[in-house]
RNA sequence: GGAGAAGUCGCCUAGUCCGGUCGAGGGCGCGCGACUGGAAAUCGCGUAAACCCCAAAAGGGUUUCGAGGGUUCGAAUCCCUCCUUCUCCGCCA
């Protein structure tokens, strides 16, 4: 959400970034929102002058009656019920207008950075680095639900008769081998001196709605019936939502979280035959990174952010590279992202495993999140990304870890969370 | 879940019964200044946010006393709904 005076100032460069996102159906709610604020101010104006004298007059009534002028007061009276239709008026347009604004001002997009590559979807995302060497073994990769199943270490069809498609039990080894991965992200995010968090797993539709927009909740959120209550898609919801409304003591940045959480997520529409198996679930759990900085920080902690990832997979000898998102891919409210993409030695090409976002200032203003600074008070910037969410990182793991004979070998960095032991045996 | 009490400007608190000079008094904290060789103590001054008008500054104005709505010329104060906290009871990992 950008600054309605920097529109204003700026309509310009508005219409350019909403061309590099080809948006181009956007183009006239520029001109139609710089419309609506003018109208918006103007009856602003009127009301607020119409306001003072009533507030201006009704303290003379308080006089004229205290002095038992009853005359004197009634006339007064009849002044302010003169005014009252009009300012009636006015205060219904003042909240038409602002709304109006508002909707469109949710719908222009954020000005991206300009090194984000320019392209119209995510065909034409840009890969900037490769970690590791993305090795194909001599040996065949099975699909990752059937080297789970070798190890006895899913059931789906129990789990299709408990609770549908899109949710598995995981069991044994395999189940530890997720606990492991998210114990081991927490750890190693604390390390890197973040602060762990367990969040509220559900929040109320006042937080929703700051956080998302409507279509996005139809398409993501379970809502509790006969409660005000949504289940979270992730923990960002809780993290984010924890802010909003404050107001932060510049000596108290930047807030640099870790947070675990279950993530549930309707995932409405079709899917592909790759998105089967543990790829994509009504429910996984996530070990994620959240930061609020001052905003000439935020590119510093951009980086920061997902170079977390990547030594967190290379610690694991996943072979990892990070894909940028072109303008067009970019969601509305980023300035800058880009995804930590595994290897698959099975299919023989990397896939989304995490997202690292820079929201700049638009999220905090949309969220009224701001920094009390010695030199005034202004927006603070946010930041997040995925550590780890443990569905997508097996299929990685699984796949880069997988030995001949069909055992997996574990790095020695999560030997410590899987008592030990280097290697998941056949059963 | 039931009963009761409460939520005021960074913190504590006055005001709420009986609506008007209360956008709000006091204390603490903080900032500036005086006093001092320096400090403490003391004294004086100051001490929220968002937005609008003004080219800008100066200045003026609107809104905000947990949130939202209502009554009224006028609401911290009256009415309704919700949220939160505390105490007691009940239930429960």
């Amino acid at each position: 959400m950008l600054d309605i005076k920097f529109l204003r100032a700026n309509p310009d460069i508005v219409k350019d970034n909403i061309k590099k996102k080809f948006q181009h159906d956007k183009l006239p709610l520029v001109d139609e929102v710089i419309e609506l604020d003018k109208e918006f101010r103007e009856a602003k104006t009127r009301a607020e002058y119409l306001r003072s004298q009533r507030n201006k007059i009704s303290k003379q009534i308080g006089f004229f009656m205290a002095q038992g002028q009853k005359e004197e007061a009634e006339n007064a009276k009849a002044e302010v019920a003169s005014m009252a239709k009009e300012l009636e008026d006015l205060s219904a347009k003042e909240v038409e207008y602002e709304e109006k604004i508002r909707k469109i001002m949710l719908v222009i997009p954020n000005i991206i950075d300009p090194s984000v590559p320019v392209g119209k979807d995510d065909s034409e995302n840009v890969e900037i680095e490769r970690f590791g060497e993305p090795l194909v073994p001599d040996f065949e990769i099975p699909y990752h639900v059937d080297i789970m199943e070798k190890l006895n270490g899913i059931e789906l069809d129990p789990a299709r008769d408990t609770s549908g498609n899109g949710f598995y039990y995981l069991k044994g080894d395999i189940a530890r081998l997720h606990s492991a991965c998210l114990s081991y992200a927490r750890d190693f995010m604390i390390d890197r001196g973040f602060t762990y968090y367990i969040p509220p797993y559900m929040i109320r539709s006042s937080v929703v709605d700051g956080v998302m927009s409507f279509a996005e909740m139809e398409n993501m959120m379970y809502k509790i019936e006969g409660e005000d209550l949504y289940l979270i898609g992730t923990s960002e919801h809780s993290m984010i939502g924890k802010f909003i409304d404050t107001m932060i003591d510049e000596k108290d940045l930047p807030q640099t979280l870790t947070s675990y959480s279950p993530c549930f997520r309707k995932e409405v529409g079709a899917h592909g035959i790759e998105e089967r198996g543990v790829y994509r679930i009504h429910q996984f759990e996530k070990q994620e990174m959240i930061v609020v900085c001052r905003p000439e920080e935020s590119p510093m902690w951009y980086d920061k952010l997902w170079q977390n990832t990547v030594d967190y997979f290379r610690s694991l000898d996943i072979p990892v590279r990070t894909l940028e998102c072109c303008s067009g891919d970019l969601a509305d409210l980023k300035v800058k992202s880009c995804d930590v993409e595994a290897w698959s030695p099975r299919q023989q090409k990397y896939f989304e495993v995490g997202s690292c976002s820079n929201l700049g200032d638009a999220q905090a203003r949309r969220l009224r999140i701001r920094i009390k600074g010695e030199n005034g008070n202004y927006l603070a910037h946010t930041l997040n990304n995925t550590c780890v969410a443990p569905p997508r990182m097996l299929i990685a793991f699984l796949e880069n870890n997988l030995n001949a004979d069909g055992s997996v070998r574990i790095p020695e960095a999560l030997r410590p969370y899987m008592g030990g032991k280097d290697v998941i045996a056949l059963p």
